[in-house]
DNA sequence: TTGCGCGGAGAACGTTCGTTCTCTACTGTA
DNA sequence: TACAGTAGAGAACGAACGTTCTCCGCGCAA
């Protein structure tokens, strides 16, 4: 038998393509079993509920989110760049087919509602990004009203991009965000 | 008993209302039936299937969205001011207690993978407000570019704002959009 | 008044889901 | 070889859903 850590990361890793592909509520445990190759008893012993599950995945896609941001801004030396950076980073990702918008806007939209547990991870994830962004903001010197306007960018890039289907809403958002920067940073235009 | 339009505007309102609060999946037709006080056969009688009705809902509120933005833009008198009367528009939107953000960010969340008349629906809004905001920008003698980033603002705004659960990114998007009206409409910074 | 058609209330049906339970097969040990 | 413990496969269970059907009462023509 496979151990405890790997059961629960082939568990995680599963649901969430399934999760994100088709939507929360419309893939079955079932599913989730078939895909992870784990039975159902085994994954009830590493999660109490679907909810915990859910949960689960939302903070796997956050580990991912956070290193997937920090690998793109590897390359950037400057804070300006780092910025500029995020809004590449979302173009790769819309061009993947997989794409199918926000896992976190996507899940909240389906059972914020419902459970708070769904509610307080997506939060902390918002928050997170939002915190990313105004440390990269005052680094570059900029006043920190510029930070909240680039995290709406960076949103509304990716459920604009998400409903259309196309990538155009990264090089959009991108060049928006090149005018505030250069507007709050003192850079004439 | 009450005529056909009657009882087809009590249905899709009384739907409307729940599918908002609670998701679409998490609520029952059995649910719609009391809320609107017309019996299951009726409603079947009505629309076709649950899909149908979610189809309507979406076009009832797509015919909400426009007339509201209509009448907040009603008092300006500039193509500018038309545009700002956007943020306006859902800043009030944000403060009222039963803001859950985009219905129809929400619904294509929840369903957007499995119903393409769901996807049509959502995709058709949006479609329509960028062409909105692309008249309005044409208007205020900005370049055609500048629409489609006012247009990510007012979508990043209304999932902020329902995730964080404050009003507070429609002013942060509204100074952006004020920032890039400026820089576009040649305001010196 | 009698028969008839129609609509409302909600029971019924078949399906699906989350969760639990049962049975079987296998592993390691003496 | 015999046995104990565990885990996998999937059947089973109760609930909820979308949809259809049945029954009953009401309004209306002759």
């Amino acid at each position: 038998m496979i151990d405890e850590k790997t059961a629960r990361e082939a568990v995680i890793q599963a649901a969430d393509e399934l999760f994100y592909a088709h939507g929360v509520q419309a893939v079955g445990m079932d599913a989730v079993r078939t895909a992870a190759g784990v039975s159902l008893k085994r994954i009830y012993s590493l999660f109490a509920s679907k909810d915990d599950l859910i949960v689960a995945v939302l903070h796997h896609r956050t580990g991912m989110w956070d290193s997937g941001l920090a690998s793109a801004s590897e390359p950037a030396t400057t804070a300006r760049e780092r910025i500029l950076a995020i809004f590449d980073f979302l173009d790769a990702w819309f061009r993947e087919p997989t794409f199918r918008g926000c896992a976190f806007i996507n899940t909240h939209g389906e059972l914020g509602a419902t459970s708070t547990a769904v509610s307080d991870a997506v939060r902390e994830q918002k928050r997170s990004f939002q915190e990313y962004v105004a440390h990269l903001v005052a680094d570059a010197g900029a006043p920190a009203e510029l930070a909240p306007q680039l995290a709406i960018l960076a949103e509304g890039a990716q459920t604009t991009a998400a409903i259309a289907g196309t990538p155009d809403a990264a090089r959009q958002a991108r060049a928006a965000a090149e005018t505030l920067l250069d507007v709050a940073t003192g850079v004439r235009r």
